[in-house]
RNA sequence: CGCGGGAUAGAGCAGUCUGGUAGCUCGUCGGGCUCAUAACCCGGAGGUCGGGGGUUCAAAUCCCUCUCCCGCCA
């Protein structure tokens, strides 16, 4: 692998809300190949970072009365925000751009007039639908059923002044790069891109809105703020210095070597950045790779459905770098994968705990065992090698190259099953070598035993090394039992066998990766998932009020009384039931069922002066008469139903009328 | 005929570009081992690769067609 610089980005994720899994993916997916190019010796810049304007934030701003600074500042700086969420996922990012950096804000004004000068950013007007409650555009196509999406309304056509980018004027630009390169990977996303957008015909592509103000103002006209195309997109070069003087790595670093991006901002990507690129004169980036995303139990995740995984809890649970390995290790980077708790817990318990974490406890276990921790010196050869050692060597010097050919079409998936290949293939070397028997016999055998238990440290060590841009920290720790330093984690010495001195000092730690209880496990996820779910529902739900008028003479026949609780049992095979027996003032005890057995225990009601409702026609329930209802007052908290039955003031005798 | 993706063992998937004995993980059945995280190793059962047609000596793979599922992502 030949040095050199790498420039490897992720999208600017937009704070309007919590990252979730799927935004964790393509980030670990970035910071594996950093690492690995790192790894291999490249000098690497990997940005990430946050797409901060947009309606969308002024409006939640708006809702959590605060400014939209301060909305994004918590999200992306604040406890459990972005940047805590990389933190903890260990992203080894080089640059964080936020779209709010001063120093981004004015490139962006500078390179939104340049392309105006130049004739490719033009002033025209933008027809669209407007709802004018909401003061929002819409275009056709966001419409539901013809009206405003987010209040149901009525909207009319409308159009406002608006600039525009001459997007058509690359469309054959674009079409040939997509078609006659490999600009844009996968290949599948070709057609769709082709197909879809630019065949129909491109339109030129509406830059500025004046229809929110939360934006990169546009300098030479006050009112309009600049869309998120030229916005967004140009952080990939701002961030390396373009149109400012906050960084000065343009030269060095650009163009990128890849953007990773999800397959939804495809188009923006392989259309629209390349065409404004073209316009700017700019080197285009070398390649644009569309990933699929993560679905849950085989849906869409999303936030309606309720099925939004939370990376946090599952690093927390599982460790942050099984977390990763899966992700990668699952799913063919470039379609969909379908992400579920089993399946998680299934491939830490199959690859790490019972293939790789246990070769290297039972290797490092022997090795205590039988030689006191260290190796004897020269163990590292053996004259007369038999079919497995020559296998296993082989599978071992080789696995770099296999796993350098998939790292570099950003397999993943296939480098990691390459590497578990091996790991397997040391596994059933142990079985033919039986070092237990050898060690039987040490004076005869000892040498030989030496010799196998070598060769497993070796291998691991190279399977080591190649994992490490996966689970950085866990491959230290891996390194530290095995008793490999420094020198002999290099990208060099994975592909040469014996690096590792033969008087190698392992020493048998803590499980790398502990066994995880399946079933205990999922429990818990759901139990998580379910708190989750409830946390995210508003705090306090009420009924609408009734809109409609009830006449007086209705509502008088409504014979509303205080009743005294005289006695309250469960109905026998209801689980919702209480059964009252009420002073009602009348003389004659009274029998009202009512549906709270969810809410209170018959006891605590005994004594309580309740408001019943005592001319609704006898009703049976369960076989037991009802003579009319007890009041409640209800409502929701996160969801679940609340009920609280209207208890009055005990100095109120049973029977006065409530009117 | 809107576009795209998908249909391969009980489950989840790879293989399809570049035709040549159908593969992986889990599960299941049987055996081995006891160094190790009740882990590891070996073997078996289980598939007309969604249906139909075509090209070819040869098709999961190429072509046509039909059915069903998913998504359309300011």
């Amino acid at each position: 692998m030949s040095n050199g610089k790498f420039y490897i980005t992720t999208p600017i994720y937009y704070p309007s809300d919590r990252l979730h899994i799927g935004h964790a993916y393509c980030t670990v997916a970035t910071d594996a190949m950093a690492r690995y190019k790192r790894l291999c010796g490249c000098d690497v810049m990997f940005l990430t970072g946050t797409d901060e304007h947009g309606m969308k934030i002024e409006d939640k701003a708006k809702e959590a009365g605060v400014t939209p600074k301060q909305f994004v500042d918590n999200i992306v700086e604040g406890p459990r925000g972005v940047k805590d969420l990389w933190k903890l996922m260990n992203i080894s990012y080089d640059r964080f751009i936020r779209t709010t950096d001063d120093y981004h804000v004015t490139a962006i004004q500078r390179v939104f007039k340049k392309m105006h000068d130049n004739g490719d950013i033009y002033k025209g007007t933008y027809k669209g639908k407007y709802c004018k409650p909401c003061e929002s555009f819409w275009t056709e196509s966001q419409l539901k059923d013809g009206k405003c999406p987010d209040c149901g309304r009525d909207v009319v056509d409308a159009e406002e002044e608006a600039y525009f980018f001459r997007l058509s004027k690359y469309a054959d630009r674009v079409q040939d790069l997509l078609e006659n390169t490999d600009f844009l990977e996968p290949r599948s996303r070709v057609n769709e891109m082709v197909n879809n957008f630019i065949k129909p015909g491109l339109e030129d592509l509406c830059v500025s809105r004046t229809s929110f103000t939360w934006g990169i103002p546009v300098d030479f006209d006050p009112g309009h703020v600049v869309y998120v195309w030229v916005d967004a997109l140009f952080n990939y070069m701002t961030a390396l210095g373009l149109e400012n003087d906050a960084h000065h790595d343009l030269e060095k670093f650009w163009p990128a070597d890849v953007h990773f991006v999800g397959k939804e901002i495809v188009r923006f990507h392989s259309i629209i950045w390349p065409a404004m690129l073209m316009s700017m004169g700019l080197p285009l980036p070398k390649k644009v790779y569309g990933h699929g995303w993560l679905n849950f139990g085989g849906e869409k995740m999303s936030k309606s459905r309720g099925n939004v995984v939370d990376p946090y809890i599952l690093a927390e649970r599982f460790g942050v770098d099984a977390l990763r390995f899966f992700m990668l290790r699952t799913f063919p980077f470039g379609s969909d994968g379908n992400f579920t708790n089993e399946l998680l817990i299934q491939t830490i318990n199959t690859d790490l705990a019972n293939d790789l974490g246990n070769l290297v406890s039972r290797t490092t276990a022997m090795v205590g065992k039988y030689f006191g921790g260290a190796l004897p010196a020269g163990c590292g050869t053996w004259a007369e090698p038999t079919p497995a050692d020559g296998e296993l060597k082989e599978l071992a010097s080789s696995l770099r190259d296999r796993y350098e050919v998939q790292m570099e079409r950003f397999q993943f998936q296939n480098a990691l099953e390459e590497v578990f290949k091996v790991i397997q293939r040391a596994n059933k070397y142990i079985d033919e070598n039986a070092p237990w028997a050898l060690a039987k016999d040490m004076p005869a055998n000892g040498a030989r035993l030496a010799h196998v238990l070598y060769n497993l440290l070796e291998t691991t060590r190279i399977c080591g090394v190649l994992l490490t841009p996966f689970m950085p920290d866990s491959m230290a720790k891996l390194f530290a039992q095995i008793g490999a330093p420094e020198a002999v984690r290099t990208w060099d010495s994975a592909a040469v066998w014996g690096s590792l001195a033969d008087t190698a000092a392992p020493q048998k730690g803590e499980n790398l990766f502990p066994r995880i209880d399946m079933d205990a496990a999922i429990k818990e996820l759901e139990a998580a998932a379910a708190e989750a779910r409830k946390a995210a529902l508003p705090a306090v739900e009420l009924e609408p009020q009734a809109t409609e008028y009830v006449d007086f003479e209705t509502f008088c026949k409504s014979d509303f009384r205080a009743v005294k609780v005289k006695a309250c049992t469960h109905v026998k095979k209801s689980d919702k039931l209480l059964c009252f027996t009420l002073d009602d003032g009348t003389g004659a005890d009274r029998q009202i069922l009512s549906g709270i057995a969810k809410w209170y225990e018959p006891e605590q009601l005994v004594g309580k002066t309740l408001v019943a409702i005592v001319n609704l026609p006898p009703r049976k329930m369960m076989g037991l008469a009802s003579n009319g209802m007890l009041i409640s007052a209800v409502h929701k908290e996160h969801g679940e139903e609340k009920l609280n039955l209207l208890m009055v003031d005990d100095a109120i005798p049973a029977g006065a009328k409530m009117c």
